[in-house]
RNA sequence: GCGCCCGUAGCUCAGUUGGAUAGAGUACCUGGCUACGAACCAGGUGGUCGGAGGUUCGAAUCCUUCCGGGCGCGCCA
């Protein structure tokens, strides 16, 4: 519908210049809005308002002379110039009404756009460390990135979806000596657990599980483990010296194998957990990408290897630096130790230099907003390596904070205080958390009240629009009960028949349901489309209350249930989009 | 101190490459079930768009500068 005004509006420009009434040049994109209010008609263009500056006129003069070169269109009922200079487009109804046949036939499919032209993306979220259970901060990612992805897909992109596993590093060091450390404790070994170590009741969970599989296999004399430890932090020494001299105590003491036993069950268990997590919330992966294969396969070292071989590494005090500044980094970073060990920038380098190489046209990160000053160094090292910095783009999630009676949350997943996925699930429900994890734009701070979603989660707008969907549902099942039957190519071929406000109303939200996609899709905010989705929703009930749909009239009838059918569809299909159910009744 | 994000109704938030009288939900007030589901609808109260300048036909939107809040600035991950 707007590109066929925008068609006409252009076909005018063309005969104004051609005439020699206009002399400038003709703009490459006309807009056609939507009004908000119905008084300015349906579509309105503020053409003449952009273009009377360089054309030397004056818009309402521009405007007149526009309309005047317009042809005719059977579209188009009425035209009017208002206000500065707006021209106002009125449709003929029957021109909205073709779109609830189109809902109809292409159903699940229709709001796809072929914008994506079928050029592979890959989105990578969440990506939470596999040290514990994912906390409700993880499923703002998991929900957002899960909906990115899915409207991507929805615009034809070739999506494919990954977790990048950090099942490397010293994170994971500490998980497994928090393990072992808990196992020894039920050997009968008590030792003090270190501050800084994992508190989570998992970690008793998974040395239970290693006790019951291996009996006293790893355990070793306490004495023994404490032997030469430098003391925690509370008696006055380094919390992270404490930490570190554990994990090579345990790697001395249970050997390279046993300590990878340990090390392999904590991250099974755990990697499980969060797998399991995600399905259930409806998150689904193509891919699960291991850091710690990355390092096995040599292309950290090759990535390093590459940069030192452009001339961007350095050495300086022992450590190797990659000049990240000279790519507009603030300053440079290591990527090697002077002991030796690889950053975990190091690796990111490889895996985003990997990414690339794999042959998606873009890449986007979904990543933590405490991340974002991470954004400069990683596109830095991309270019660095010769690659287009472009082709990536993170997408920062501000966290949600959590406020319980009044009182905000303070969260650590080391200390085990924390508000797990799962427990949030079970209190508001998976379509409750997931609608409202995506209500907002992703760069806005989210005030969660937990209090709020656990007692009142009938208040979430997601039990608005799933109302509208059983509705439809329920004046079906009514049909049936009351002996009348519904002939779909009746009511098609009768649509002329919705003359309501109502009915028009609907029928032009139904059309805007391929652009709200697209849009979506191109801005990466599944917010656009829950707003919509609710709008939709409401014009349903405004709709219900307003009129009967069960009438004698039969072509009345068949009409209004074609109506509300295809709104039943774009709810489905939009809800789908979301992640979230479109129950036939609740 | 430097960098990024944010500031819109009492609260939570929208606001379409700058557009017409700034909108929803919630809360509060009023009204609507003998109806195809009241988890709904209709109406009302509620605003110096954080403050001040600037750019122009036009600014919540763009620029400058203050104020306020969040986050990040490690040879941690």
């Amino acid at each position: 519908m707007k590109r066929h005004l925008q068609e006409l509006i252009a076909t005018a420009l063309n005969t104004l210049r051609n005439n020699g009434a206009l002399n400038c040049e003709l703009p490459e994109n006309i807009l056609i809005e939507s009004t908000r209010d119905k008084s300015h008609g349906d579509f309105a263009c503020n053409i003449a308002l952009s273009l009377a500056k360089t054309a030397r006129c004056k818009p309402r003069e521009l405007a007149d002379q526009l309309v005047g070169a317009l042809t005719s269109s059977p579209h188009v009922a009425k035209v009017e110039i208002a206000g500065p200079g707006f021209i106002n487009f009125f449709m003929q109804p029957a021109a909205f009404a073709m779109v609830v046949a189109e809902v109809l036939q292409q159903g699940d499919d229709f709001g796809r756009a072929t914008i994506g032209k079928g050029e592979r993306v890959q989105v990578e979220f969440v990506s939470a460390n596999p040290t514990g259970p994912l906390h409700v901060g993880h499923g703002r990612g998991a929900a957002y990135g899960a909906c990115v992805a899915n409207l991507l897909e929805a615009a034809s992109f070739a999506v494919q979806r990954e977790y990048y596993v950090n099942d490397a590093g010293r994170q994971m060091d500490i998980l497994a000596t928090s393990v072992w450390l808990r196992y020894l404790d039920l050997c009968g070994e008590p030792i003090d657990f270190p501050g800084n170590g994992y508190h989570g009741d998992y970690v008793w969970d998974i040395a239970a599980s290693l006790h019951r599989e291996n009996g006293d296999a790893f355990r070793h004399a306490a004495v023994t483990v404490l032997q030469d430890i430098p003391a925690d932090e509370p008696a006055g020494g380094d919390k992270e010296e404490h930490i570190d001299a554990l994990i090579a105590r345990a790697k001395d003491l249970l050997g390279h194998a046993g300590y990878r036993q340990v090390f392999d069950l904590g991250l099974a268990v755990i990697l499980a957990d969060i797998r399991q997590d995600l399905a259930e919330f409806g998150v689904h992966y193509d891919s699960w990408y291991s850091e710690r294969e990355l390092m096995d396969s040599g292309k950290v070292d090759e990535a390093i290897a590459r940069l030192q071989a452009a001339g961007h590494i350095y050495e300086q005090a022992g450590a190797l630096w990659f000049r990240s500044s000279s790519f507009g980094d603030e300053k440079d970073r290591v990527v090697v130790r002077d002991n030796g060990l690889k950053t975990y920038f190091a690796s990111d380098i490889a895996y985003h230099a990997e990414k690339l190489r794999r042959g998606f046209a873009r890449a986007i990160d979904i990543w933590g907003a405490d991340h974002h000053g991470y954004v400069p160094r990683v596109k830095a090292a991309l270019a660095a390596l010769g690659e287009d910095p472009h082709r990536l783009d993170v997408l920062l999630v501000q966290f949600a904070i959590l406020y319980r009676g009044g009182e905000r949350v303070q969260m650590s997943t080391r200390s085990g205080s924390f508000v797990t996925l799962r427990e949030l699930r079970d209190e508001v429900g998976n379509d409750a958390a997931r609608f409202f994890y995506v209500m907002r734009k992703c760069e806005q701070h989210m005030d969660f009240d937990l209090d709020l979603a656990k007692s009142q989660s009938a208040d979430n707008p997601v039990y608005y629009i799933q109302y509208a969907h059983a509705r439809v549902c329920s004046v079906m099942r009514q049909l049936g009960e009351k002996g009348m039957r519904h002939d779909q190519d009746y009511g098609l071929a009768n649509l002329a028949q919705l003359q309501e406000s109502h009915e028009q109303e609907l029928i032009q939200q139904l059309g805007r349901y391929p652009e709200v996609i697209a849009s979506a899709a191109l801005a990466h905010e599944p917010h656009q489309l829950a707003h919509y989705l609710r709008e939709l929703a409401h014009g349903l009930h405004t709709y219900y209350n307003a009129h009967q749909f069960l009438v004698d009239d039969a072509s009345l009838r068949d009409a209004r249930l074609v109506l509300i059918s295809a709104v039943r569809q774009v709810l489905r299909n939009g809800l789908s989009l979301l992640g979230v159910a479109a129950p036939e009744s609740m």
